[in-house]
DNA sequence: CATGCGTGGTG
DNA sequence: TCACCAAGCAT
């Protein structure tokens, strides 16, 4: 026991004592914050930046502070007060999931880990953010920040794989403290590492409250290997094209005629591809002849009888 | 398991 | 300038 009581501090006991004295004020950290707020940031900060969530996330909760709200609300809606944060059909999929925890959870966030995993737009990572984050369990909540830090200073590795694995969340784990709370502390704590020190590019090692114990750091700090794979160009992709339609009719009440979306792309065959995509994704839907709108921005159409 | 999916900031 | 991202998810 004295021997126990004079080990070294843990990996997990660093970082969280860092994260304690260095961790940034965001919102949706402060106590008393609500599962259903910690899930609506979660999903926004999927692949979007901290600093363009923030004001977001306040006027989303402003206007849909429960699950309910939302839920009772249209998609046309949701996809307007998303705004320009990227990959709007995570909107949507927010709001079948609000629908999801209404119709299944009586309006309340659940906090088992499976039941959270079957809800849309909920993956491995954010399941476990918000049965950490908002329930205080004791969960491995491991996103590309975690694998980072975990693969250098543990494996010594400059990289880590392309998508989280299984082997991603038994290393994490072991890693966390066995008091609950700790571990949740510990998790947020290793997350904000990644994010503000331990980043892909140029890592912050001087600042680095692990920087002692770190294997990347103590085997010399190899640098990380080359382009893994070649990301997508975005000018001229239907992505953009995608974006490109959804802002006319995102600042558009009600239906857009096709003309006037045949102005944002002068390819005829990309500009269908992307408006077909859109609607086939829950986005957007036809209206009439020639018009499309986004979904349920408007009364459902009537068939003629 | 590789892809597709938006957007705006930055070295 | 422009490649490279920034707390993933679904298929």
């Amino acid at each position: 026991m004295i021997g126990n009581a004079m080990s070294e501090p843990t990996f997990a006991t660093l970082v969280s004592r860092w994260y304690e004295r260095n961790a940034r004020d965001l919102p949706w950290r402060e106590p008393g914050v609500g599962a259903w707020a910690i899930l609506v940031s979660e999903v926004m900060l999927q692949q979007t930046p901290v600093v363009r969530v923030l004001p977001a996330w306040r006027a989303w909760l402003d206007r849909w502070p429960t699950p309910a709200a939302l839920a009772e609300d249209t998609p046309a809606e949701a996809i307007r007060m998303w705004g320009r944060l990227g990959y709007p059909r995570r909107a949507v999929r927010l709001r079948d999931c609000a629908v999801a925890i209404v119709e299944r959870h009586g309006g309340e966030v659940p906090d088992r880990l499976d039941q959270l995993l079957a809800l849309p737009g909920v993956g491995t990572y954010t399941a476990r953010a918000v049965a950490a984050f908002a329930f205080s369990q004791r969960h491995p909540v491991v996103d590309t920040n975690v694998r980072r830090v975990v693969c250098r200073a543990i494996a010594g590795e400059p990289d880590a794989g392309p998508a989280t694995r299984p082997a991603d969340l038994v290393a994490t784990e072991k890693l966390l403290p066995a008091e609950p709370a700790a571990a949740a502390l510990a998790s947020a704590a290793f997350m904000e590492l990644g994010a503000v020190i331990c980043t892909a590019r140029s890592p912050r090692c001087a600042m680095c409250p692990v920087e002692s114990v770190c294997a990347w750091r103590a085997s010399g700090q190899e640098a990380p290997s080359g382009p893994s794979r070649r990301p997508q160009r975005y000018a001229g992709t239907d992505r953009q094209v995608r974006g490109l339609l959804l802002a006319v009719l995102r600042e558009t009440t009600g239906p857009v005629p096709h003309q006037r979306l045949d102005q944002v792309w002068p390819d005829d065959v990309q500009r269908t591809r992307a408006l077909a995509g859109l609607v086939t994704d829950g986005l957007v839907e036809p209206v009439g002849e020639d018009s499309f709108r986004l979904l349920g921005d408007g009364p459902p159409m009537v068939p003629l009888s």
